[in-house]
DNA sequence: CGGCCTTTTTGACGATGGTCAAGTCGATGC
DNA sequence: GCATCGACTTGACCATCGTCAAAAAGGCCG
């Protein structure tokens, strides 16, 4: 709680922008120089957020925007009989908050899956900011548009295709997230445990349990708990797209 | 082709914002009057869009935004493999064209289901008042956070509910938006075709005629091809919402 | 290390909904 | 009217994946 909020701190991260090793991934890079600077003197850099915290629940008003600087995060709305739905896994880089655009109250809510630290934008600030630069506008029209676009892409997977095609999209999709943020693509952990995977993917525990064996089983990864090693991208990629999908297979008019 | 673009038209219909019956659903009532006014200077009134003729097709970049006046539209993706994805419905003052907002490029098709007349802005106008307009912006940014709220929803009866919930859900959301544009609730036409539905819902032709057959057998509804009359609302809402989902119940944490 | 709890895996079984196939309905044309 | 073509409906069958159950593997704490 008492978590460091501006001034330094002792893990010996930067305080500008500029020198962010993120920063090829954040949005920051996308606007003016001069919003940057006043983006810098408004932004709170938080650590300590710990498993389970959450940042945000659904139907709060949103105080600030996020980019999540380490660890990992899930976002997941509840339906109304109560149910979790996971929208989404956030990795470093990643922009936290942007459900909040339409009425100014998150959508859903975002929760820590281990360790996090985040850059933090007051909703005020942030807002003042939009008022007065169209090219942060656009930025923003830009992320949301993308956020969109991945929601679609999710909504192939969860409602169309197999067990195995969605859990082999899962992995390469993640896979390919850390190789953009240059880590190895081909081994890591799960932060998120087998429940969240098979929520997000629209299966049960045991099915995601089951598909990730097979895959085991024919050689195409190795999985040992949350860790997992990809020993054959091609098979798995193959698996991924030509995997005879099974519903609604109807041609484009 | 040579369809009316600006200029009178023969249809009894008005040529400013201000006047038109569609107002109270269209963006334009949110933007600031001065906004406005430049807005009927652009727009281009469109008619005689007929059957099956392409509003844009994915890829291509995007010349204008469209306001759909009368008239339906269907979005779709198309996958690698060539399938096609049906993201979306558009009914009178739904706006289409905000999926090129990240790329400039159209993420989606969208093709008219019925004869259809529009209002168009040429993208280059309308980014020229966005550059100028952080109101409109706010607006443009609010629009798409909506879409994207409705990704989700679909997201979620996609890929998580039994068909009967899924066809329920259906009914019911076109039902409340042809009763939000003042027009009959409980008896209308269903401008797509099975397939369309279908392919939608994440499902076949097949079980959403099956589907629907049941409902009718059940006196929950009444159809006769396109036609559809709701008879017992309450029964429809019940299903959608009641009707045990059978797939990853697992409780919020 | 041993107990306890949670997460994950594995197995057996059955229902939902996809597949294939045939039949009905409806619109259009001759 | 009749033929034809596509859209829609209905039926029979069966695969996939959810359900239920139990065992195995980790984690945590004493």
């Amino acid at each position: 709680m008492p978590a460091t909020s501006k001034g330094p701190d002792h893990t010996g991260q930067q305080h500008s922008c500029n020198d962010c090793v993120l920063f090829s991934l954040c949005f920051a890079q996308d606007i003016d120089p001069e919003a940057r600077e006043r983006l810098n003197g408004v932004i709170r850099r938080r650590q300590g957020v710990h498993r389970s915290a959450h940042l945000h629940h659904g139907g709060q008003s949103a105080r600030q925007l996020a980019v999540l600087r380490s660890g990992s995060i899930k976002a997941y709305q509840v339906s109304r009989e109560g149910d979790e739905l996971v929208t989404g896994f956030y990795l470093p880089g990643d922009i936290i908050g942007l459900d909040a655009f339409s009425t100014g109250e998150h959508a859903g809510s975002a929760v820590a899956l281990e360790e996090c630290r985040l850059c933090e934008i007051p909703m005020a600030d942030f807002n003042k900011m939009l008022g007065e630069s169209p090219r942060l506008n656009q930025v923003m029209l830009r992320l949301l548009a993308e956020e969109m676009a991945e929601a679609r892409r999710l909504l192939l997977v969860v409602g169309r295709l197999d067990a195995k095609t969605r859990v082999a999209l899962f992995l390469l999709s993640l896979s390919r997230r850390l190789e953009r943020r240059e880590l190895d693509p081909d081994l890591f952990r799960l932060s998120m445990d087998r429940r969240d995977i098979a929520n997000y993917l629209g299966l049960t525990i045991e099915t995601v349990s089951r598909t990730l064996s097979t895959l085991q089983r024919d050689g195409i990864i190795h999985v040992r708990g949350k860790n997992v090693r990809i020993l054959e991208r091609e098979a798995l990629a193959a698996l991924a797209q030509l995997e005879d999908r099974p519903r609604s297979r109807q041609a484009a008019g």
